[in-house]
DNA sequence: GTGAAAGCGCTAACAA
DNA sequence: TTGTTAGCGCTTTCAC
């Protein structure tokens, strides 16, 4: 890389002013201004980021922690999150906390030596178990500002991302009521997930309600055989008409299991799953959704972050933006 | 964050008193080094990254590119890349291209500010179509090393990290034909990447390497609604009894369309794609599968890469490591 | 209009 | 054993 130094060799002039004919800035004359940005042209030359960081105390860098990569909804916020901080010329540096804890404080720590300027993330599983949340209040109060979405701990004061969970599976649940479905089951292999949790008692809610519906809840081991879960559970509630699911592959697995159980979609079972639109076209008929807005929720954090990072200003009001989710009538439902 | 000098002024001592003493230097004495240490402890110092950045002219940085990061398979790449990077002291920034030639180019650019030592990426789909290479020659002949995996450029000379596509689909094709299935269809919506066309190649030299077979090719754009395609392509090319699918949704929906059309899985029609196990488990029976390793190629290549920054021998000897596909047979085949 | 010098936080050669 | 100094690449204040 050329840096400021040989080109003011070249040009027999001095260091600063290659920098100030590089920055537009007025001092210098016209004639300098145009002999060095042609040499800086030729050798395209590019500010050496790290001196930049170093001089002005900031990386322009956003570290992204999250629990895993391989969840089709937490790959699509991290997109949402990348494309946001890019417009702003934020770079990010993803960790993958795998679940764990330990990761997750690790990583913390690891990028709050001077590599980022501030954190976007989804609290861990086993950080939720355990409701362990020093590191984050710590990070905070070194003066690197965190943003939390989906997963998020109650008890940090931060900036937070959520999704109307309880909400969304309320309303879900109603709607089958509403299709007149009688023996309605909720499918969850994410119950040990604040948003797992918030989505269980959404449907329970609506359930209770009711004084002659039953709560019918399978709750699965993500590391498990959920098709054998699934096909058991369908065979001993008999004769299940309908299933919320709170993950995005149980849906399409519930609607597979009815189908080979020579039940006919949506005619005797409607199904209902959080999942992105993607996932809803493997199974037919379609699932019908409820969406999350993934990437939405990711340029939100993103804002809300670097707001927070460029605003001096010691607010201490901090936000909670929920993203609605929509509805998304497909083929597994009636209505 | 505390600094070297905030230490020192602390101590009494100079900044190279303190830095020696962490760094375990032999030169300071035992007693100093106890008091240095302990006071580091108790204020949390932690060498900020972006200095030794710039004094080590290095950023124990990668930069990873990739085309999507919603395909299941080059998140997991992603997956193994980060964990493998981790394990030597790396971190990665990520960049989206999003099979955008002029996005990768930009991502390229912007990171060869000093911001990465060195580059791991699968080319996107545009640069592949038309065939542009020069902006990954550029950035290796200004010292940046890059790795390619899977989506190669094969016209640049860098390290290379690849799967047996041709032989994979070849080897697959084989196995219908063995078990006497006579009409075998290939169905793909990555035609435009250099290993969609390797694993058509596989498919085709199979095909006609037997005189009574013809080939039945299926090539789809991946935005399009697939389910429609490749039913009516089932319904225009009876009877269909063998499937390989070169993507990993297609070979889901290929499934899920035979029941649909009352065909029996796997009595009356077997398919083999490829996928992950977790997108394997979707359909039932579930989908037999190519398996890449993904992760695998993932750690392989930030070895490679690791291994390229660190020799500084300037070995022109470039390597192309090929990690084998795995066949996993499952229940939509039937031997 | 141009340049010298200081300083961001750190390491390391050299001096004391 | 400890301290001084230079320097990584850059910006910016202050002299000239």
């Amino acid at each position: 890389m050329v840096t400021l130094k040989q080109l003011a060799k070249e040009l027999n002039v001095s260091i600063s002013t290659v920098s100030k004919a590089l920055n537009n800035s007025t001092e210098i004359g016209e004639e300098t201004v145009k002999r060095v940005k042609e040499l800086a042209e030729l050798y395209n030359y590019k500010p050496n980021k790290v001196a930049l960081s170093l001089k002005q105390n900031k990386t322009k860098t956003i570290g992204v922690i999250i629990p895993d990569i391989l969840e089709h909804f937490l790959a699509k916020v991290l997109f949402g999150i990348e494309r946001e901080a890019n417009l702003h010329g934020y770079n990010i540096i993803t960790c993958i906390s795998n679940d764990s804890l330990e990761k997750e404080k690790e990583s913390l720590q690891l990028l709050a030596n001077g590599s980022v300027d501030g954190f976007i993330l989804s609290v861990a599983e086993e950080t939720q178990l355990k409701n362990e949340v020093n590191h984050f209040k710590r990070t905070i109060s070194s003066g690197l500002p965190i943003v939390m979405f989906d997963r998020v701990a109650h008890d940090v004061l931060c900036d937070k991302v959520i999704v109307d969970d309880f909400d969304a599976t309320y309303n879900a649940t109603k709607r089958l009521i509403e299709e007149n479905r009688k023996r309605i089951a909720f499918i969850s292999n994410i119950e040990g997930l604040s948003v797992g949790k918030l989505r269980e008692r959404g449907y329970m809610k609506a359930i209770l309600e009711h004084a002659d519906y039953e709560p019918l809840v399978l709750k699965m081991d993500r590391k498990k055989d959920s098709q054998q879960k699934i096909k058991s559970f369908f065979k001993k509630n008999k004769p299940i008409d309908g299933v919320i699911s709170a993950d995005s592959s149980s849906g399409i697995i519930a609607i597979n299991t009815a189908i080979s159980l020579n039940l006919k979609v949506p005619k005797d079972i409607s199904v209902i799953g959080f999942a992105s639109k993607a996932v809803s076209n493997l199974s037919i008929p379609r699932l019908t959704t409820i969406r999350q807005h993934a990437k939405a929720m990711g340029s939100n954090a993103a804002k809300m972050l670097i707001d927070r990072m460029q605003n001096k200003l010691v607010e201490k009001e901090f936000k909670t933006k929920i993203v609605k989710t929509s509805y998304v009538k497909s083929k597994s439902t009636l209505k």
